[in-house]
DNA sequence: AGAATGATCCTCT
DNA sequence: GAGGATCATTCTC
């Protein structure tokens, strides 16, 4: 059964908790690729400014102001998309970032994807910018209706305990416990415990680019 | 118009 | 464990 839109225009803490355990699916002409979610971040509408939504609407974020159970989808770090589901009524920002699956169904097809040989199932889908390459989520799904296919959420029963720690990779906003995973699950993005509150110290330096 | 930044990943040591 | 890749978006002048 696929979870209906409703499922998503809700509290964005709530929804990402519930979103733990459910199957995310993609088909296409090629075939099926699907996983479990066992790793998640919140962004909240108020009161987070790590949320791309704090500092009002862009033309990136706009889908995150509009209709719950949309996919939001953008580009990272010059190299990645980043998959989000948008949470909260239709014209309050919300979103949860989707960070780790365990692969489901179509590990071949992820494998292929990601360019990589098939080493196992660790490494295909255990990072944000991995599952979205391994799904094959490009920039054509920002805005997608995630309650029909062929991108869509299998709904499954969570037998695991949740797990909360902070969220990995933002500067501001980074002491808010928004980042929720399945206890002892072996397909997360990081290790447990590899992500205590650094002290200090995040921006890098860089030279200058041309003269 | 120009520059800095970023919800990351891979390679090499 | 550290550093580079790489570019769209956003901010600043």
């Amino acid at each position: 059964m696929i979870l209906s839109q409703t499922f998503y225009s809700r509290p964005t803490r709530q929804v990402a908790q519930d979103l733990l355990g459910q199957i995310l699916v993609h088909e296409t002409p090629h075939g099926k690729a699907a996983g479990r979610i066992v790793e998640v971040e919140a962004y909240l509408p108020k009161n987070d400014p790590g949320c791309h939504a704090s500092r009002g609407m862009t033309p990136r974020n706009r889908v995150m102001f509009g209709q719950a159970g949309r996919a939001y989808v953008y580009f990272c770090y010059g190299n990645h998309y980043l998959f989000n589901v948008v949470t909260e009524k239709e014209g309050v920002p919300g979103a949860v970032l989707i960070r780790a699956l365990e692969p489901v169904e179509g590990s071949g097809l992820m494998a292929q994807r990601r360019g990589r040989p098939d080493t196992g199932d660790r490494g295909l889908t255990n990072g944000p910018g991995k599952l979205a390459q391994a799904l094959g989520i490009v920039k054509e799904h920002n805005g997608a209706r995630l309650w029909k296919k062929p991108v869509y959420l299998q709904k499954a029963r969570r037998e695991e305990n949740i797990g909360v720690t902070t969220r990995i990779g933002i500067t501001e906003g980074s002491e808010l416990p928004l980042r929720f995973y399945l206890e002892g699950n072996p397909y997360l993005s990081v290790k447990p415990g590899a992500d205590r509150p650094s002290p200090g110290k995040r921006k890098k330096l860089r030279p200058p680019r041309s003269l």
